[in-house]
DNA sequence: ACCTGAACACCGTTCAAGT
DNA sequence: ACCTGAACACCGTTCAAGT
């Protein structure tokens, strides 16, 4: 009877956007696509993937199971809302007159890893949908950053893609570490006892180092070293 | 009784696996695990990860829905064991004597990448669960040889995470594109239509460029520059 | 030991219908 | 224009039961 699994929700929100400036959340509210994408981001901080329900998302808005389908399509497109809406990007637009692009770079991708790892959901979904506006504003920063930095025309097809793929490949690997500490522990433990089948794993404490943020870094200065030799 | 969807076997079965021939399962061959896994496989790469359902594996095993349990705990274990299965890595183990370290890098890192394209579900899965022990002998053995290549053990989790990265992203976003040809279609019409928005983006063909292998080789080079500077 | 059908508790979505 | 409940076609898994 009593609420199943409600508990789970403290861990992410705290934050207390009411949207823009409107008033309390109540459940007789009407409807709105912006609720619906909002109320489903919530949702899937505190549940996961597999916890978009559209009929819980309905239960949450404080309306009937099929009301949602006058605003949205299907259960995908709330994914696709979702997904963009939590890549906005609020960071100041590097300055042109700036000769830190490497900082600015960094900074760009740090940020946006950090987005994603505060929804943890959305960083598998990335890759696997059409680019929306806000990820495609993201590049486009990025790209002319490095333009400015001196990377080719012709480089910098690659030079986007690479760091496209570190970014996607770090936060969807930290991020279901983060998931579940059990399953997590037990992996540990599991490797721990076959580790002297994997000498040099254990040796660089592949799977023991926490500083997932140091790792990050410093395997990024790796890679614009290589994109941007220092001359 | 006649298949739903058999068409979309055309892509990749072209193994000589003689069971797919008529719409009937064949034999009363009995269950095991070998031939579950195996059958899994088959559907996920004919149907993709929303195509494995227990009831249609079982189907195609010629065997009742249910019978399934009896072998496998639960659809997830399913998807570790083929993900497992499909990440065995047969290429030679480099020889301890070689000089070419960046050659065998490079060669597993390819010859990984390729064996996930061949099934596209593998890649988004893979770090979403636990390490098998295939996947652990891959690292072992790019440990190994970044060791030999004269990477600090104090360097070596950095480098062989970038590594991991860069592939696991690389591969992930390329299988993603492959799945859909229309949605593909699609999102590049719209992305043109955008692209005024979207200045140096444009510029660097980021979408429209189709030489994924290329794209992805040169990458990995930039990267392995950063990480084991040429001296 | 191995396999099975019936049944349960779900889910996304359609539809005819309400206001 | 906006919302709704009933209903359909699923799906993973439990269970008591068969051989």
């Amino acid at each position: 009877m009593a609420a199943k699994r409600s508990g789970g929700q403290s861990k992410q929100s705290e934050r207390k956007v009411p949207p823009p400036s409107g008033p309390e959340p109540r459940s007789d509210q009407p409807l709105s696509l912006q609720r619906i994408v909002a109320t489903a981001v919530e949702l899937l901080d505190s549940e996961g993937i597999d916890g978009l329900k559209m009929r819980r998302l309905a239960d949450r808005l404080g309306a009937g199971a099929m009301s949602l389908y006058w605003h949205v399509g299907s259960k995908e497109e709330v994914f696709d809302l979702a997904l963009d809406s939590v890549l906005a990007y609020n960071g100041p637009a590097p300055i042109d007159a700036s000769e830190d692009w490497r900082g600015e770079v960094v900074h760009m991708l740090k940020d946006w890893r950090a987005g994603m790892l505060r929804h943890p959901w959305s960083a598998a979904l990335l890759p696997r949908r059409a680019l929306g506006p806000n990820i495609l504003f993201r590049l486009e920063l990025l790209s002319s950053t490095l333009s400015r930095a001196g990377v080719a025309d012709a480089d910098l097809n690659v030079a986007i893609w690479s760091l496209w793929n570190y970014v996607i490949g770090a936060t969807t690997t930290r991020a279901s570490f983060d998931l579940s500490d059990d399953d997590r522990a037990a992996a540990q433990q599991r490797l721990t006892s076959l580790s002297e089948h994997y000498p040099t794993i254990e040796r660089s404490r592949l799977l023991l180092d926490n500083d997932w943020d140091g790792a990050f870094s410093k395997g990024l200065d790796f890679l614009l070293d290589g994109l941007v030799p220092k001359q």
